[in-house]
DNA sequence: GTGAAAGCGCTAACAA
DNA sequence: TTGTTAGCGCTTTCAC
């Protein structure tokens, strides 16, 4: 292994200037610099990050957490983390994506072993735990996602009022005035007091009364069955319906597929208008849905940003901290009948 | 930050011998055991990561290198890396996504930096670049996978011979006759020698000609839109067909839908099975698809078994490296019309 | 069975 | 502008 001691022998310099130049902690001459760099070259050194960080208390790391277990890591998740990785490293830091459970014990263990010097939280509920252990703990940390009180913490969200106005303002846009909303399911644990249920649902509730629209809310798990229930229950007891909006992505697979099943087609007899999708979710569904756009990338690279803000000393990130979706019209879609 | 040096003063004893409790490397008195831990246990004790892994040059941290920008990171994957992670932990070893590029140059990077001990390396190529890579650092690493020389590699990797067969025997013995293969592009530069595609393929020849079936092949891109169109070329190029295997998850989807759209039921018209795929997935079509189901729950934990095998210089994993897919039975097959 | 002490490779005062 | 040096918290010989 090449130390930072070989290339300070070869540039007949001290450690302590090959690590200046390597931090530009320190001004350094153009020419010893230069020295030193080509040093570095010809024997193909590389700083070891793991004496760096002993050293300087901090491993350049930065972990997303994800709960594994109870939300499943689809193709959203993975836009975050594709975004949130590349804006790490264009930062020199290296973000990773570590499976831990959603009780905290897991994350307290990782935060307490100084592997990582920041944490971004996905998939965060208003009351959620893992603030509390990430402050106990003292590790800087963003969310991608709001809790209830969220002064003073770093966090990027999705905006989902102007998501919403947007969504129903297209729809209504198309003449569409019976509308429904297929929202997710808070009586599941694991997604009780979830933001992005409690806040779109509240938002299209606000919404729909401004335009004087009656409200019809249907709770509904994220899976593809669930969505066909809900398809047939919509069909059932709501047949004026003519746009549904659905929340969750798999949900609306389902609800797309259960309406077909059921003979209603899509979009000439009703329109779906997914509220919150990935491209390749969407692209998933005959017809191909209509969405409004999950800002992903986006707020996976201000999330990481934010922390990394954080970590530096910098100022924080400045608004906008809540990025609406946008409207994506695919195949789902259209005017209602008649 | 509370340091081995404290629970050490605070038992009584030297730093040394807090270390041997917490490492169990040499014989220490159940008594001096028990004062240590419960100092440690009094001070809240947790062992600093990366002071160990410096000072043992192991960091304990496994990446899973996934090439997110040519492949894109399903549900599949994450079955993998869910099950890694938890095969990981139970040895005392952290296993995080790192994502890097499939050039291999990011991956020279990570490992030249000395963060993590070994590399498990998936969607791997008969001829994959990164294998070299890992070869030339000297980095530790599992595939899960095979390059076409495998020869002392590390590595596990689906069945595809036996998966192929009991899929196809499954059809027989509903009665078809009549299959066609939608299989992988191999045209695409990025799947470029891909395993499962060439393997798959070449399983399905083999046995197609066994049961004296016509081979027909047609290669598909993994998207719900190209397996749409696939399902148009199968209508009208090969209409006798009373079954369809599918390789790509996404393609299924859309052969399934793709079919339907055309008029054709699935599975009284034509059965569709979907040749390697994740429950979600095949959750999502309806009728729910058949499928063969991956095995990545056991290649996530076998393919980390295997590398942390190499890291402790155990003896490496016994047979079978090769896990077939089990066939689930779903809603998207039946004997064929007539 | 336990302790003393020499590092692991780097950072960051402090000196020069 | 550059060098000296004391750690960072732990592992691991080598004595005792």
């Amino acid at each position: 292994m090449v130390t930072m001691r070989d290339v300070a022998k070869r540039a007949g310099v001290s450690i302590a200037t090959v690590s200046f130049v390597l931090n530009d902690t320190k001004p350094v001459t153009p020419a010893t610099r230069e020295r030193i760099e080509l040093a570095m070259a010809e024997l193909g050194f590389r700083r070891n990050m793991v004496a760096r960080a002993l050293a300087s208390r901090r491993t350049h790391i930065i972990a997303m957490a994800y709960p594994a277990l109870d939300h499943r890591f689809g193709f959203s998740a993975a836009e975050f983390l594709t975004s949130a990785a590349e804006a790490a490293r264009n930062q020199d830091y290296h973000l990773v994506l570590w499976p831990v459970g959603n009780d905290g014990t897991e994350l307290t263990e990782l935060v307490g072993q100084g592997l990582v010097d920041g944490v971004v939280l996905m998939e965060v509920q208003l009351d959620d735990p893992r603030v509390a252990v990430l402050q106990g703990t003292g590790t800087p940390f963003a969310l991608i996602g709001r809790t209830t009180t969220l002064e003073s913490l770093a966090h990027v969200d999705i905006d989902f009022e102007t998501t919403v106005d947007n969504a129903v303002g297209y729809l209504h846009g198309l003449g569409h005035r019976r509308l429904i909303l297929v929202s997710g399911d808070l009586t599941d644990p694991r997604f009780h007091n979830y933001g992005p249920y409690v806040r779109s649902e509240a938002a299209y509730r606000r919404v729909a009364a401004e335009y004087g629209f009656e409200t019809i809310v249907l709770q509904c798990a994220d899976a593809t069955r669930a969505g066909q229930d809900a398809a047939a229950q919509l069909v059932r007891d709501h047949p004026e319906t003519t746009a549904v909006l659905v929340l969750n992505e798999y949900s609306a697979l389902g609800v797309i597929s259960g309406l077909n099943r059921l003979g209603h087609s899509v979009p000439a007899d009703i329109s779906v208008l997914a509220l919150l999708m990935a491209p390749d979710t969407a692209a998933m569904s005959d017809p191909e849905l209509s969405m409004m756009r999950t800002p992903g990338p986006e707020l996976g690279a201000l999330g990481t940003d934010a922390l990394i803000r954080q970590l530096e000393g910098a100022a924080p990130l400045p608004p906008p901290h809540l990025i609406p979706a946008k409207l994506h019209i695919g195949g789902s879609t259209a005017p209602p009948p008649g």
